[in-house]
DNA sequence: CACTCATAGCTAGGTTTGCTACCTATCAAC
DNA sequence: GTTGATAGGTAGCAAACCTAGCTATGAGTG
């Protein structure tokens, strides 16, 4: 059973791309930028965040460099010129998207019941 | 491949409860309100509202009658008390998500890149 | 020293969701 | 007689996110 169920609901990459956009991070970062930046709301665990930054990675949006900070191996992620792009038409479309929602769910009346 | 990808992303459930708010509509009419009450946004195909009204109508949250109008079976749907409540309670939390989602998509500049 | 916690990374597998692709059937229009 | 709108349906795939588990380091506490 799914006690909390998919909170972000297919929004995960644009916010993580959302995240890279002021610079590079690592996935933790990634992670700990998305928690706070949302107040506590969107805490993700390390298994939705990592196979995403991969997903992303895979499709070209974004890419990983390795480095090492005292004996600590990080995952440094940068937007690609794709994933900045990809960034500029989903933020569009999320509030397209966001509009369509909010009039559906205050249509009130509806049209008539047939 | 996917054209046009999952465009409600777990969305549905709210809308096709809205579309029962008013009264009940047998299916086919859900699929119509929701084209027509997007601009044509929504245009799902009836593979995903016959079983996504089969899913509501397990969960309790819809109930289904069959009548015959013209030799024409039809399924007509109403919200139930608990649909009504998760109708209320969906309504608020999408508010409460698309306020966050905008706020991350706005926020510019994230905090510092550690 | 032993332990825990925050940091940092990862994967396997399951469930849910929405979609494509298909099927049946009636009625109206051409 | 065939097409298109209306009306219902199913099987099965793919993607997305989550749970649950794993390794490892460094700092702080007992």
């Amino acid at each position: 059973m799914n006690a909390q169920a998919q909170v972000l609901k297919g929004h995960l990459d644009v916010l993580l791309l959302a995240t890279l956009e002021a610079g590079p991070r690592h996935g933790y970062a990634v992670k700990e930028a998305l928690r706070e930046g949302s107040g506590g709301r969107f805490d993700l665990p390390t298994g939705t965040i990592y196979p995403a930054l991969h997903r992303l990675a895979g499709a070209g949006l974004i890419a990983g460099s390795w480095s090492t900070v005292d004996g600590r191996r990080r995952r440094t992620y940068r937007l690609t010129a794709a994933g900045q792009r990809r960034l500029h038409a989903d933020r569009s479309n999320w509030h397209d998207f966001a509009t369509a929602i909010t009039a559906l769910l205050e249509t009130r009346p509806w049209p008539a019941t047939s």
